[in-house]
DNA sequence: TAACCCATGTAACCTGTTACATGATTAA
DNA sequence: TTAATCATGTAACAGGTTACATGGGTTA
């Protein structure tokens, strides 16, 4: 039927990513998007005024609290927490069935018009990519020795060391198929 | 300094979709769509509206040119085909340098906040996925194996055949993670 | 003296989603 | 008669980006 209500699809989640940072820890908007461009940078992105913006949201809807705190050398600052509704919506949303995500990487759509350029064009996109991803193949193999690898873990440790252990796993497939991609096309250049 | 033009970020890119899409052939916004449903639509997503919309603007741009068919049976359309100057912006585009897409997958969000709800459903949250992801890698085997493998292949052809096997790795490189994860939070349910 | 860090925001703009609309033809 | 397919679009809204603004304290 065309008139039966669609299901939400629930993928609008940078507000689900906020508040799954704050049921960690409490923190302002600006600790927010220093995560953001560290450890979460890697699998969700945000600017700062994004982040100020859906705060604002989030603690009028009643799902976040906070507490201003004044200070002498540094500029005041507000501290957000997770309210018991934030979490009860957290939980749920948690628990619901989610789509497949899209692999939006432009390099695909590179590929779908890789036949106009010259190999060696292709082949120098394919180079750039490479070090850029073994730059953070490296930088996940750091994070997970110092921070990980057989330590004891706390619970939400345990956690992050998956989200840490999905980057490394996908940047070694992302070099397979690189050193595949980079082959065929080696030998349209001979 | 802080008033430096910054690098234009080259990643709002339906507009590169889409000439890469009609690079390989000239096709209406209607089949443009379809195609965005099946083969391209694992790794873009965009609804018809956004695609007309855009086919527009690029019209206007003088990057797209158009042929107004009329049909008698069936509503008239307009098969669009990329210029002169959309090939030369599209080859710029691909020679470009791209940033390093975010990994944007909420089950990465769930897992900061898995330490909310009981293991039993962060088990249930990825074996829905598990399910729906072998049966994607199911259908990329299903493609690979009547379209590419032991086939002679165009350029065209060879270049599509890498986007299939960057989703055959991919698919399993995340059953591999999964079954990671899963035995992480099996353990906490003993 | 220049630039960065802390900490918050507004405003304009672009991109993407959802709802709604038309209307003929074809298949169950 | 119910719904799907073909084929195009408008309008309202939500999400995300870029530019601009403030202002003290610190580091090179």
């Amino acid at each position: 039927m065309r008139w039966l209500i669609k299901f939400e699809c629930a993928l609008m989640s940078l507000k689900h990513a906020i508040l799954a940072a704050l049921s960690r820890k409490p923190q302002t908007g600006y600790e927010l998007s220093r995560e953001i461009e560290g450890s979460i940078g890697y699998f969700w992105n945000a600017t700062h005024q994004q982040i100020y913006k859906k705060l604002h949201a989030l603690e009028a809807e009643g799902w976040l609290g906070l507490r201003e705190v004044e200070q002498s050398d540094k500029p005041d600052k507000k501290i957000y927490r997770v309210t018991a509704e934030g979490l009860k919506e957290l939980r749920e949303w948690i628990a619901q069935e989610a789509e497949l995500p899209p692999a939006k990487d432009a390099l695909l759509i590179k590929l779908f018009g890789a036949h106009l350029v010259a190999p060696e064009v292709m082949l120098a996109v394919f180079e750039m990519q490479y070090e850029k991803r073994a730059t953070r193949l490296k930088r996940y193999l750091e994070i997970e020795k110092r921070h990980f690898k057989g330590k004891k873990l706390s619970l939400e440790m345990q956690f992050e060391y998956l989200t840490v252990r999905r980057g490394i796993i996908f940047e070694r497939a992302w070099a397979a198929w690189a050193n595949e991609s980079i082959s065929v096309i080696r030998k349209r250049m001979v």
